[in-house]
DNA sequence: CATCATTGTTGTCGACGCCTACATTGGCGT
DNA sequence: ACGCCAATGTAGGCGTCGACAACAATGATG
């Protein structure tokens, strides 16, 4: 039951990169090898050249799919009227699960090779999940919940420690679970410092 | 004056790492190439087996070795007798300027591929980066500078606000001068908090 | 129904990582 | 002083890879 398959493979680019991301996830980035990904999808090695004129195209479209994956995820967790502590914390919660349920995906979308053009489209995508943070931010200043100033800057702070966070969960420096359950405590931290009131 | 080399080159490890840093810095890890090394350091093709037994084991000598300097870096950034907000900024301002300077080395550094074997070697020096942190927070601790609570997770929070600046500052999503100009007021907003008072 | 852009195949090239067999060297024990 | 040997470097080869070019099948469009 070989049952040859058409000539066309009708989603190739789909399936190529359903493939990359299970590789990617079991034996990471520098594991991919398009010649490998061709004969595990069935099609001859030049196949995927048809679709991703070259790995790191391939490597770029899987990060680009992970930013759009990582942006749903934050939509979707988004607490809009839930104060600041809850919604941040929502927020977190849903960052730090996206990392450490996709390691090696996040790895590559921190990566710092892309090409310049796809870059541009990368570096948007990026932007947007600071985006989450930016609205978080300007929200409650507007209510007075949060220091006033920059909201660039104050975001910042913010998303550099839910990242900080997210990156010691899945380089191995922090046990993952551990950073889920103490994650309530982290963000209050966060929110009012470290310096006893 | 191709000054044919000895047979022995004298110091090949160290010529190997410091050219493999070079490339690393210029073009990322990707981009190395054992051969090319070889080229470059003027020995044969399989001379630096004899070193590094395989790529990787080069890689985590890279990673090992930026370890010991950035630990260099944080001791010596380090101010023991000086206040929590004060110490805390040298220790983040050091931090920050070692990824900036090294943004392809750190990124190799907390890579989640390393051999298990010399993994317990890495992750001994990475302790020791965070260890600096840790005595940051014991002794403001000791102090009542600081909230009272495990030291490990207070520590967490603080280190994962500076790596996770580091991280944005090398990444692109942010000028890194912004970050290093911008760092006391980081720390002052880690430090007391995203909450007016 | 002819045409042709799209998509997949085959073949090839140079480079790479790694292995094995061999050559040179310098240090160590006698 | 000298012979042996571990350490270090060399030469060659194997299988795989990424990229490219030339060719074949397909199906949409007129």
């Amino acid at each position: 039951m070989p049952q040859s398959r058409p000539y066309h493979h009708g989603d190739l680019r789909a399936a190529l990169l359903a493939g990359a991301e299970r590789t990617l996830r079991e034996r990471g980035s520098a594991a991919l090898s398009l010649r490998e990904l061709a004969r595990d999808t069935g099609v001859s090695h030049a196949a995927p050249g048809r679709h991703f004129k070259d790995k790191q195209a391939l490597l770029d479209a899987l990060a680009l799919s992970g930013y759009e994956r990582l942006n749903q995820a934050l939509a979707a967790a988004d607490l809009p009227d839930a104060t600041l502590e809850p919604r941040m914390t929502a927020l977190a919660r849903a960052y730090v699960t996206f990392a450490v349920a996709n390691p090696e995906l996040l790895e590559l979308m921190y990566s710092r090779k892309h090409a310049p053009d796809i870059g541009t489209e990368l570096a948007a995508a990026a932007e947007l999940s600071l985006g989450s943070f930016v609205t978080l931010v300007a929200d409650a200043q507007r209510r007075g919940e949060i220091v006033p100033g920059d909201p660039e800057t104050v975001t910042l702070t913010a998303a550099a420690g839910v990242h900080g966070l997210a990156a010691l969960a899945t380089n191995g420096s922090l046990r993952p679970e551990a950073v889920l359950t103490g994650l309530e405590h982290h963000i209050h931290l966060m929110l009012y410092g470290l310096k006893p009131r």
